[in-house]
DNA sequence: TTTAATTTGTTCGTATGTATG
DNA sequence: TCATACATACGAACAAATTAA
């Protein structure tokens, strides 16, 4: 190999980095499980023999990635925190709002991971999971007349539900991050619309349209009428630019 | 709205996380813009009506989600960064390594965003990216007899191209990482294969399939190839009972 | 090139409010 | 109620790094 013996290039590690390393290491090799504490900053301070603000900016710094949480007075220390959708919402969501990602992307990347999770879920869903999808279907019917919250709750079931079908959990819980952000950049485009009921009735017979591809077992047609529906569902909120980008995901 | 009048839960928020938000305002305001630079540690203590500690807690968070950076002795304060996407690379490794993510799953996800990414490719690319692809494919079979290490790189410049032409940075990003967190996994088994060089033409010549599916503007073809190559590429390292969900991404 | 001023990185000591037993 | 250990926050100090005169 003509690169052994090469350098990397180094940059200087500060005191705070080893010690986020050393504990995010730890998240990961299963060493620290969540549910399990920390040992107290006095504590770490020696096993790291670092100063207290130094072991406080690494906390800090942890803590805002939502791995641990810590509160005054607590002789356990620190929570180990179970993972959350929330680690990655925050900076995804950031990200869309400085307009470092556009909703474009953002729809379009949705629409890929929906007509995946159906794709998949037509082929390898159990009858209990048919009849699961279609129970939260029916409770989406239902939720109508309950206002939106209720009916944006119902929706989200139903793609939970699809997407555990799918048996994908990478799906899942991507697909719920990213629904979760536009829906977030768009709702008081939505709490605008004219007629709210229209648009929930429509989402039913999209959805509906959906559940039967699925429960036939045609991934294909699961799989493109998912992307259809997104697409119909969110055009009108893009600018006219993007449109072409969303198209090139609707055919077949 | 039956929730009028209520009240909201509350979290006592301490000092860093107030200078947080408000930093984090500036910038989604657009008060604060990439490029321009914060005010030095003293000025902010001064400003915020804090310690510098306080301060400096603040500055270590906004800096590990890739929003400043600060080096000592600069006279001018902590840079404001560009955005990017790169920001998420820490917060969905994460999530790519999180316990109980099987290798199938994290395979099956990398064969939809590739098989996407060449979709959107295909239709979306410039004569430019064509060029651009075709060069590092080439750049690939050189590399061939430089060793793994520098056949490596130029397989990731690869799929960095296709994944810039497909328009989607969320795509890009996602790809990047999961495929980093794939290679991690498997890379031991990866270093014992018996003769390398016939996986790295293999690759070769998967990739060249690619190439021309995106060139010629067949989108479907693109993007099921894609899927059967990393499908192929990568069964061999997958249990036998996790396969068939695998094989449901192949067809079409 | 050297020097001087300023900034960040880090440490230490202290005061205060809080949770637990 | 009290004692203890904890986190929060402050402020002074020094070393190392950077910039500009």
């Amino acid at each position: 190999m003509s690169e052994e013996g090469q350098f990397q290039p180094v940059r200087p590690t500060r005191a705070y980095e080893a010690i986020v390393a050393q504990i995010e290491d730890a998240l990961t090799r299963g060493t620290l499980r969540p549910g399990s504490r920390l040992p107290s900053e006095r504590d770490l301070m020696r096993q790291f023999s670092v100063s207290r603000s130094t072991v406080r900016e690494a906390l800090r710094v942890l803590e805002s990635a939502g791995l641990i949480r810590s509160r005054p007075g607590d002789p356990n220390g620190a929570e180990v925190l179970p993972f959350s959708t929330m680690h990655l919402r925050k900076p995804l969501e950031r990200l869309a709002r400085m307009e470092g990602l556009s909703l474009g992307e953002l729809i379009q990347f949705r629409m890929i991971l929906e007509g995946s999770a159906n794709r998949l879920a037509a082929q390898l869903r159990t009858d209990e999971q048919v009849e699961a999808i279609d129970a939260s279907l029916r409770r989406m019917s239902e939720a109508i007349d309950e206002g939106y919250a209720a009916f944006s709750a119902a929706d989200v079931a139903f793609h939970d539900v699809v997407a555990q079908a799918s048996g994908n959990s990478l799906i899942l819980v991507c697909s719920d991050v990213v629904r979760d952000v536009v829906l977030a950049l768009i709702e008081d485009k939505l709490q605008r619309a004219p007629d709210r009921a229209a648009l929930m009735r429509q989402s039913v017979a999209h959805h509906t349209e959906v559940f039967e591809a699925v429960r036939d077992g045609d991934h294909i047609r699961a799989d493109q009428v998912a992307r259809c529906n997104l697409y119909e569902y969110y055009a009108s909120y893009l600018p006219e630019e993007s449109d072409h980008t969303l198209r090139a995901l609707l055919d077949k």
